[in-house]
DNA sequence: TTGCTCCTCACGTCACGTGAGGTGGC
DNA sequence: TTGCTCCTCACGTCACGTGAGGTGGC
């Protein structure tokens, strides 16, 4: 057995994984993320698995830009993955289990085709950037160099 | 002088663009992308320029996650910019192009930083994906070399 | 004239932000 | 008792989506 493990209320616990408490709020609103428990006085507490769940949905969110609707169906297909690694709460039959993990690869690997086409995207972005600073650097030590450029 | 250059109605531009055509005249609405011009019954006329602005615009709202106001003042100072380059329309005084230089040298350089986080984490999210796929595989493969696992 | 694309409202939506007003544990 | 954090509405906001109803050029 593992330990009572530490939970942290609404406020603690938004702040570890660095978003708001509305947002906690409205996950659990739309069935994405419910707390682990709550407290007698009726607060919300989340353990660390939760907190993981959050990081993970906002990299989804932020990093390849799917909507909390399809956040939902990668979070949940990945939740029963985790379950076939439980023997004991192995409730899915072997064609089931063959059916899941074929999904789930074939899911995963369009998410990665995904990711892919944009840090290639992304790395020419930021390569242009530092195209262009360098140009700034080179128009400000003509500058310094030489006079100031007549007007006419 | 110029071509007097092909101009692409709503429908087409937002095509080329890649988005809405909502999108190009909420753009318009709060004064980040005006058309180049208008046909005589009343049509919003774009060019290649707009459609350039676009894609910046995308770049910067998609990649780096800036809202439209942020992006409003990353391209107004871009344009000012660009004016620098036209000798003939340079209405700066030299310090002023001074003060712009070092701005934009300035502003450029913090997109670039979080851009170049920005990388950093979406690689690393792109190899996690990687390694999942590889997991997949190899549970996969286990599957077809050995029979069904006892259910006890 | 008939389609097609365009136009302007204007309300809906997604993912929260932001108070309003009230309750509960150190 | 006093702060502090928590709670539940509930309206506001940003960046558009989505019709409603009408006009204009091939």
């Amino acid at each position: 057995m593992t330990e009572p493990a530490a939970m942290l209320r609404i406020g603690e616990a938004a702040q570890r994984a660095g978003v708001s408490e509305r947002t906690l709020r409205y996950y659990e609103e739309i069935g994405l993320l419910v707390p682990a428990g709550h407290s007698t006085g009726g607060c919300r507490e989340y353990g660390a698995e939760e907190l993981a769940r959050v990081q993970q949905i906002r990299e989804l969110q932020e990093l390849i830009g799917l909507n909390l609707e399809e956040i939902r169906n990668v979070v949940t297909r990945e939740d029963r993955i985790g379950a076939l690694r439980d023997a004991y709460r192995r409730t899915e039959s072997p064609s089931e289990r063959h059916e899941l993990l074929l999904e789930a690869l074939e899911v995963t690997e369009a998410l990665h085709s995904r990711v892919a086409a944009k840090v290639a995207r992304i790395e020419e972005f930021r390569d242009d950037l530092a195209e262009r600073i360098e140009r700034y650097r080179s128009l400000l030590a003509e500058e310094a160099a030489a006079p100031a450029p007549s007007p006419a």
